[in-house]
DNA sequence: AATCGCACTTGAATCGATTCAGGTATCTTC
DNA sequence: GAAGATACCTGAATCGATTCAAGTGCGATT
């Protein structure tokens, strides 16, 4: 059974295929009457229309584009769940790419979402394809960097102030009377990464205290967590740390996991606190202090910045959306039932 | 700028339409000569084929529509890059829809794929659309079901073994000396939560020990095994079941915060097992025994059996693949040093 | 009764890649 | 050197929804 077009549809209400589009798309007036008989034709042939044949002739999609850093974690899920959310309120719907922090990988998915004409791209950026988003938007796609404000001038972008939640993560462990950091961490390559200890030694500096020590990783995965508290252990008793600043909550996790595997008391001995406030370190053994970012609100933020751009192509001030961090306090670093979501 | 086309090419190049699309398929021989001019040319006007209309004229599209329970379950996302990495391999994009247990988003996303044409379809249904996903298959697009079985007979499958599942589990627990199983689950209406009770059931039974004491939630998240830890610490201490099988991770994870959190040691007191092996159960403080899911591979298969109907359609045999389980043994089951993944 | 305005409808042209029957040049073979 | 085979190339027709200039019918106005 060949699918039904609009010809077929128009032939069974007795109408143009002119008439049938005006109904599908309630954009002219159509009398009731007539739009009641086209309707009634489209249910009864199970018609469907073909995206494909409108993306045609319009020229556009009514798809975005959204590549992902890494699906596998739950923060950049949160935002891909705000952008669904919000898309759907537009009536557009969302392409996913992930990337895997591989830069091969974004350009096949690059590919993909040109040849699919996106209506427009959301986007982390992995390699070096600034050149190729600039096309993209000159070809008729918008495009809007999320968590990244690097080139902020020629992209609109939605962030958080990465500088800020290290301070408040440094301060909030000096507060509780730490007097001894160490930040684990992701290639300082990374410019969240860089920020987040650039504001957390912002805060010691303040405070006169003792310098940061920075333990290096590959991957922001709990894997390395695990390895630094490894690293912490080996430490004399004299040298250890007594509060761990972890550049993200899986690496939180992971450190938590080897502390405590080791006997270590978390928070009496070594308190840790994390960054992006995933679920899962509010229902780890020991619930964990995070940094949070508001995903789900990134995700939306993003998507109303693109839509904007897309209703108005020829506007050039590009827009660049800033969120706050937020300490949330759980046991990791003020132990027993004082702690408080904040 | 508008974006070049065949035509363009075509022109630059000095040949035909019909030449520069075979070098874009690499179908029919062209003469290496030729190739590269059309390569060039390609490259000079930075050419991208447009999806849609390739799409209007072969009647299909090269991307394969995957609807997803709750893209926020670790297991799901471990499940689409699965099905992710293989479609690559087969030169194919995934459209990831989810549905996040809502029958009318689900809907929504079916109507979606439907006008896309997608080339197939993955899915964990959530509402009754059987008769859809019939309709869909009758225009050209085979549906292959992801970790459900019912209706084996008219759709391929992809599932595991859930009563084997409970029933490892549970005779783990009963191995490790427990007495007095509690089983923490989501509606009994799901099929998957039935069969892990009941394969539970069926090695308490088969063993002579005592009856299955079940606790039913409506969602399979954290919070209803916190909900669950503080059900049995309401219970006296003769009462209280000294193991917990939970029906899935998230809910293992709830429990074991809630349990600890109240002082109770597990596994000393109180055992617990999960269900899916999700990686953040090995990163919890205490590493959580859990049954295991293929997920990565299960999403392979439901790929390879989508592509092996969409390259047969005549094909009415519907084959159904079965996944074991596996016992995943850590310290909340154990305890101590001697856990071993197994 | 003629004219105009309004509301609704028509249908040919269009978007761009693919297809495939047919064309041309070059090479083989007897 | 003629017939046939081979390799490569051409370009008009096609897919199906949308667009928009043009058309139709009907009531209101003069």
């Amino acid at each position: 059974m060949a699918a039904a077009n609009v010809r077929d549809v128009a032939a069974l209400a007795g109408v143009s295929v002119g008439t049938v589009s005006n109904v599908l798309n309630q954009s002219k007036h159509v009398s009731p009457a007539t739009s009641q008989r086209v309707l009634a034709a489209i249910d009864e042939l199970g018609f469907i229309r073909n995206d494909a044949a409108r993306q045609l002739r319009v020229g556009q999609s009514r798809t975005v584009g959204f590549m992902v850093l890494d699906v596998s974690n739950p923060f950049f899920t949160d935002i891909a769940r705000g952008v669904e959310d919000t898309l759907t309120q537009f009536n557009r719907s969302l392409l996913l790419g992930n990337s895997g922090e591989d830069a091969g990988r974004e350009l096949g998915y690059l590919d993909l979402f040109e040849e699919q004409r996106v209506s427009g791209l959301l986007i982390t950026p992995v390699g070096d394809v600034l050149p190729r988003l600039e096309r993209l938007r000159s070809r008729g796609s918008p495009v809007v960097l999320v968590d990244r404000h690097e080139n902020a001038d020629s992209f609109s972008s939605v962030s958080v102030d990465d500088r800020l939640g290290g301070r408040l993560a440094a301060e909030h462990l000096l507060d509780t009377g730490r007097t001894s950091l160490a930040f684990l961490g992701g290639p300082a390559s990374i410019l969240q990464v860089a920020d987040r200890a650039g504001g957390a030694r912002d805060a010691l500096a303040s405070r006169g205290a003792a310098p940061l020590r920075v333990l290096e990783f590959d991957a922001m995965r709990a894997e390395a967590g695990r390895q630094g508290a490894e690293q912490l252990l080996a430490l004399s008793a004299g040298e250890r740390p007594d509060a761990v600043f972890a550049a993200n909550d899986l690496i939180a996790l992971g450190v938590l996991q080897g502390l405590t595997h080791a006997g270590v008391r978390v928070p009496d001995d070594i308190a840790i606190i994390g960054y992006d406030d995933i679920s899962f370190v509010a229902d780890a053994a020991i619930p964990i202090s995070s940094i949070r970012q508001p995903a789900w609100e990134m995700g939306r933020a993003a998507t109303e910045l693109l839509m904007a751009e897309i209703d108005d192509p020829g506007a050039h001030d590009y827009r660049h959306v800033v969120f706050q961090p937020e300490l949330v306090v759980r046991e990791s670093t003020v132990g027993g039932g004082a702690a408080q979501a904040g």
